[in-house]
DNA sequence: GTCTATATCGTGATAGAC
DNA sequence: GTCTATCACGATATAGAC
């Protein structure tokens, strides 16, 4: 995403964006060439083959993607605002780049999964002290006794779904490109009321 | 699903399985054939062509998926007991079925989305009779005053999305193919809790 | 209906001129 | 570094034998 004018940083930006939209499969060399504005040629003489290009677009949005998710955990707020700010700007994130859940999910589940072990966020995750952070809230009976992967389920659903299954949603509900904007500005208070209220009971 | 054992049939078998799996641009015609247990030739015989046999399993799948979900709202009991089986339902249907939520997502995003007037799914829905339930029991202050699109974004999300993002989830967590079912059982329950919680704050 | 053989085209990748 | 031209391969689709 960064505005590089380098022969090598337009082929990525291209790489990048027709991938995500198009997968590895649904596009071609050439047509990220010609994305770029430049040949073929260029695009294997910068990064050798299709596949070892995808493969750094890849590792590139991952990275951008899970940073983005577990920046708010590293700050040193109360778990309530946190969650309330995750939200947020999970939100935020997802209207900027509403195609990168989908093409995470449908990609990781071709290939053979070692990005993660390169992207090495468990230690970023641990770093950020979120665990200790919810287990104490839970102790003093702040939370609800949750584990921490259903509650990582509930903020995820109710946060990429609306973005994920956009085409669908609209579809069932015959929704324009504006009227489903809006609806999500609407739903996201929702979603924040209702994971609030169940996480916090007291609150 | 069917197991009739004609060749159309086999064929038609064979690329459900496989397109759900790896996705029109994912595959070959040979690919097919091979699981179909015959040659190329025949699956353009019988079809014409792998983009008109793709056309024919999209609907099929469309199909079920959507009178799946809208099954349950034709019976005839409260609402709130509805919103409890829809969630048991979803469940039980996506166990057997996960790829289908996204693979009608991803297919849905390139074609033409002319697929729904064929499948008339909104007259099927207004027999139901959901809208004017959903009406009645939030004039009578049991259900929340939320629109119709929230709600259903909000029962779809959590349903489909455990199943959609298995791929990543298991990668955060490191879970097993069995533990992740294990996972999915609970969460169907502080699933059911949340929903039902915040939907009918009366109960 | 079912097969083998083949026509036609598009793709990934590279050689070689500039 | 950047281009044009080309090779090698695999894909869809079909023709034609049985």
């Amino acid at each position: 995403m960064v505005k590089d004018h380098t022969t090598e940083a337009k082929i990525k930006d291209a790489a990048r964006n027709i991938f995500i939209s198009k997968g590895f499969n649904g596009c071609t060399s050439r047509e990220i060439a010609k994305e770029a504005g430049m040949n073929v040629a260029l695009v294997n003489y910068y990064f050798k083959s299709k596949g070892h290009l995808f493969d750094i677009v890849v590792s590139s949005v991952m990275k951008e993607f899970t940073l983005s998710m577990i920046d708010i955990f590293k700050s040193n707020i109360p778990l309530i605002n946190k969650t309330r700010i995750f939200i947020d700007k999970e939100y935020e994130f997802l209207s900027k780049h509403p195609e990168i859940p989908n093409f995470i999910i449908t990609e990781l589940g071709k290939k053979d999964k070692s990005f993660f072990e390169l992207l090495d966020i468990n230690n970023e995750i641990k770093e950020a002290k979120i665990f200790e952070q919810i287990e104490e809230s839970q102790k003093i009976g702040e939370m609800r006794k949750i584990d921490i992967v259903s509650i990582m389920l509930l903020m995820m659903s109710n946060c990429h779904f609306p973005f994920i299954a956009k085409p669908m949603v609209q579809m069932i509900n015959s929704l324009k490109d504006d009227e489903y904007e809006k609806q999500l500005v609407i739903h996201k208070q929702y979603v924040t009321e209702m994971i609030i209220g169940y996480l916090f009971p007291t609150k």
